[in-house]
DNA sequence: ATAGGGTTAG
């Protein structure tokens, strides 16, 4: 802090002792009025330099004389700084002043409001915003009556100045500290800038601090915050809502539940369902029964899980909250996004039984919800029952409802009643959009009609969409009106008002495509690479710009037509056009390097998603799978392998069945002597069990190929499935045994005898068929181990290890994990293949050798 | 102060 001697020091007035000069008198100086709050008059007038020299207030005419002279100096000093736009120093001088026993009025009363004002403006005039904050602020502080500084030119200086500040989206808090204090001021903030700019700034900044502080200026905070709550939604900022939200959530105590239901609709634009659950678990913690909107809000961003939004909806029951239409709609809404037609029906009867009731009435949601359920699953002429459901209450079908019944047309393949109901919706008067028209395109290509789908869009396009009205249809005069109001000032709806002679009259709608109109047309190019391509060019002609599905097509029949590199191609340009490529476009590109044996393109590419954080889905991994015949090798199988657990880990349930043949046909491969096995195994595939638990138990074998000792667990597999396995972990050690390696451990095979067989699918005579297979087939030796001498094997079966009570039986030193299912011991039992004959095996045959294709 | 529609890959 500077000394008030130093301010004085650089100052233009001359101390008071000497010859003061005269302060400027060539105009009329305007006194400043306290504000009436510190309003006192100042009874004595004597000024003194230092602030440990007091006002003396006796009444001497010695003390008279020197207060006045005070004042005159003081009077010179804060007109100079004023003028000079010095307020920080004004109000150092302003705070020594009352240090030195003045009061803040007197002070006040000494400023020149003009001087004051003039400086304001300059400050203003100079875009110091910051500064002009501090000042009046200081000044409001002093109690100075500072709305009497704005006169029109000020205001109007102050407007301009918002305006510039918010035009240079610089410093939110900056403009909204103005406002406070504006505001403060009495003034209607309003008329300085509208309160949607500066939520709209507050969002685009993403401040959520300046837009609450914003929102207490207005009495009607909540509702603002709600407002700024959505407005940050919009722009996926849940983080900033969520900082509304805290300072919005309580109201006078209690939870504030349009607040609640507010932040649940923002959780959901920003696609965080999760956080609205847990936002409803606070909300239930307070032990408030949440209203029909929190739970219908609720319900509707968590309906695309359908078990939760019923249990949602059953709680609502129970804490006798009644359902309302809202809620029904969004119950079938998400009936529709679980593809359960059938439960829709249901509701769709119960809530028509309500409204027999009277208890409510059915609206154009609820039947267009249910138009779309029974579109998506086909049942095309269901739809149209609803349709004729919905025309008999007297509910009129809207754009998105004709849309949705061309489209069930379009699923179902029949481009006939598309155009129909196309024509019915025109009748109707009801102004076509690009997605109705895109439903009827894509109806036309799902017919195969593709000339049709191309005569329909370059109609559209030369002409406009054409239908007559009649005179007499129902909804006539509507369309009347609509048609020729529409005619005076725009050229798209033409209306002849037709005589009694015509009993019709033509009417004329604009047609402008979407990328997904192009999107559609391009799928109808087949594998006309060059067609698809004009399209994609007109399309950037006509401002619109492709988009993951537009390049996903591309590559789609660019790979259709056999140029599998052009394809690749389009993969990378993509990037370079700015769209990222989703699965799909992965999947797309996958799949044409699987139908074109480019298997390891295809995986590279799946690695490549992988790197990118795009998630493989369901038909991504099928695509991979399809590629099974080209798998020949170990490190192909391990990769089939890999695929397979991924899919489970994302939770996927996996078709077995070719992976199954596959590793079998490929474990089968290490017996090249016993080619009648092969017939064997064909007619024992049927015995493979339904559970996954040996592609699980291969795949997690073959993925510790590098383990230095092996052993293979085989309890819980079939016969069958345990053969596979123990040529499976064969298959890969021959594969990768190098001429010259020495075997360092034997293998050891983990047996499982349940002799009172709960829940065995281990059939009798597993070990047999194993300890068979080892023996003669592979000529390996084999020993079992547990038992007391751990005698060989050769043909003389040890049946000593199925009775449980057998001492070797419970020995429970296995080096495996054990999942106890019940209390009694598992009895457990290894055989072992010894190392030596292992190595024998090895180098008999020769690890290339055995390789299947 | 709710909520609805179209196009892509097995």
């Amino acid at each position: 802090m500077r000394d008030a001697i130093a301010i004085l020091a650089s100052c233009s007035v001359t101390l008071p002792a000497t010859h003061a000069p005269a302060p400027p008198s060539h105009h009329r100086r305007r006194r400043c009025r306290p504000s009436p709050r510190t309003n006192q008059s100042l009874n004595s007038t004597a000024p003194s330099l230092h602030s440990t020299v007091r006002w003396d207030y006796a009444s001497t005419s010695r003390n008279r004389n020197r207060n006045r002279k005070r004042l005159e100096y003081y009077t010179d000093l804060t007109f100079n700084l004023a003028r000079d736009g010095r307020f920080r120093d004004l109000f150092m001088i302003a705070e020594s002043f009352v240090v030195s026993g003045g009061k803040p009025s007197q002070f006040v009363a000494l400023l020149d409001v003009n001087i004051v004002s003039a400086g304001i403006s300059r400050m203003i005039k100079d875009g110091r915003l910051g500064s002009l904050i501090e000042v009046l602020g200081g000044l409001r502080k002093l109690g100075f009556a500072v709305v009497e500084l704005f006169d029109g030119l000020a205001v109007e200086a102050l407007r301009q100045e918002c305006r510039r500040q918010l035009g240079k989206r610089d410093d939110v808090e900056e403009i909204v500290s103005l406002l406070e204090i504006l505001q403060g001021l009495g003034f209607s903030t309003k008329e300085f800038v509208a309160p949607s700019e500066i939520i709209r700034l507050c969002v685009y900044r993403r401040t959520p601090s300046a837009a609450i502080r914003y929102a207490q200026i207005f009495p009607q905070v909540h509702t603002l915050l709600c407002t700024i709550m959505i407005e940050f939604g919009k722009k996926r900022d849940l983080v900033s809502a969520l900082c509304v939200f805290e300072v919005s959530k309580q109201n006078q105590g209690c939870p504030n539940m349009y607040a609640y239901r507010t932040i649940i609709d923002v959780c959901g634009l920003c696609g965080d369902y999760l956080k609205s659950r847990s936002i409803y678990e606070e909300l239930l913690d307070c032990k408030f029964i949440p209203n029909i909107y929190v739970f219908n809000s609720l319900m509707n961003v968590n309906a695309s899980d359908f078990s939760y939004m019923l249990h949602i909806y059953k709680q609502m029951q129970k804490v006798g909250v009644t359902a309302d239409l809202a809620s029904y709609n969004i119950l079938l809404k998400s009936c529709c996004l679980a593809a359960r037609a059938h439960l829709a029906l249901d509701i769709y009867r119960d809530v028509q039984h309500l409204e027999s009731k009277g208890a409510l009435k059915l609206d154009v949601f609820t039947y267009c919800t249910m138009i779309k359920v029974l579109a998506d699953a086909r049942m095309w002429r269901m739809a149209l029952e609803i349709k004729e459901h919905m025309l008999l209450a007297g509910v009129i079908p809207n754009t998105v409802t004709w849309s949705s019944l061309i489209s069930a047309c379009a699923n179902a393949g029949l481009a006939e009643q598309a155009i129909q109901l196309f024509e019915e919706m025109l009748q109707a008067g009801c102004e076509p959009n690009s997605q109705c028209c895109n439903a009827l395109l894509h109806a036309c290509v799902e017919a195969h009609q593709y000339d049709r789908a191309f005569r329909l869009f370059k109609s559209w396009k030369e002409n406009g969409i054409k239908m007559s009205v009649r005179k007499d249809f129902h909804w006539m005069n509507k369309i009347n009106d609509y048609a020729c109001s529409k005619h005076e000032n725009s050229s798209t709806i033409t209306c002849r008002t037709s005589d009694s002679e015509h009993p019709s009259f033509p009417i004329r709608f604009s047609f402008a495509p979407t990328t997904s109109t192009y999107n559609i047309l391009m799928k109808a190019c087949g594998t006309d690479y060059y067609h698809a391509k004009a399209l994609m060019d007109e399309m950037k002609m006509e401002g619109l710009s492709p988009n993951n599905i537009t390049w996903s097509i591309l590559i789609d029949i660019c790979g259709g037509s056999g140029n599998v590199h052009g394809a690749l191609q389009i993969l990378r340009s993509m990037h370079q056009a700015g769209t990222q490529p989703d699965v799909v476009t992965y999947t797309t590109a996958i799949k044409i390097c699987v139908e074109h044996k480019n298997i390891k393109v295809a995986f590279s590419l799946l690695a490549e998603m992988k790197r990118y954080q795009i998630k493989p889905n369901l038909v991504t991994y099928n695509t991979l799978l399809r590629a099974r015949s080209q798998y020949g090798s170990l490190q192909e199988v391990q990769q089939c392998l890999a695929i397979y657990q991924d899919m489970r880990k994302a939770g996927y349930k996996p078709n077995d069945f070719y992976l199954k043949l596959l590793i079998e046909e490929w474990c089968e491969g290490v017996i090249q002597q016993n080619k009648q096995n092969k017939g064997q195994i064909a007619s024992d595939r049927a015995s493979l069990g339904p559970q996954s638990l040996l592609l699980e138990k291969v795949a997690e074998h073959l993925q510790d190929s590098n383990a230095e000792s092996l052993s293979i667990d085989i309890r819980g597999l079939t016969k069958i499935e345990a053969r596979i396995m123990v040529l499976a972990v064969l298959r890969m050690i021959k594969e990768k045994y190098n001429p010259g390696d020495s075997v360092r451990d034997d293998l050891l095979i983990i047996l499982e005898e349940e002799p009172w067989g709960c829940a065995s699918r281990h059939e009798t005579g597993s070990t047999e068929a194993i300890a068979n297979l080892l023996q003669y087939d592979l000529g390996l030796e084999v020993l079992s181990v547990g038992s007391v001498d751990g005698r060989n094997f050769n043909g003389g079966f040890d049946t000593s290890f199925l009775c449980p009570n057998s001492k070797v039986l419970q020995r429970r030193d296995l080096p495996l994990k054990l999942e106890s299912r019940s209390r009694r011991p598992v009895p457990l039992q290894r055989l072992k293949v010894t190392k030596g004959s292992l190595h024998h095996w090895l180098q008999k045959g020769g690890a290339s050798t055995s390789r299947s294709d």
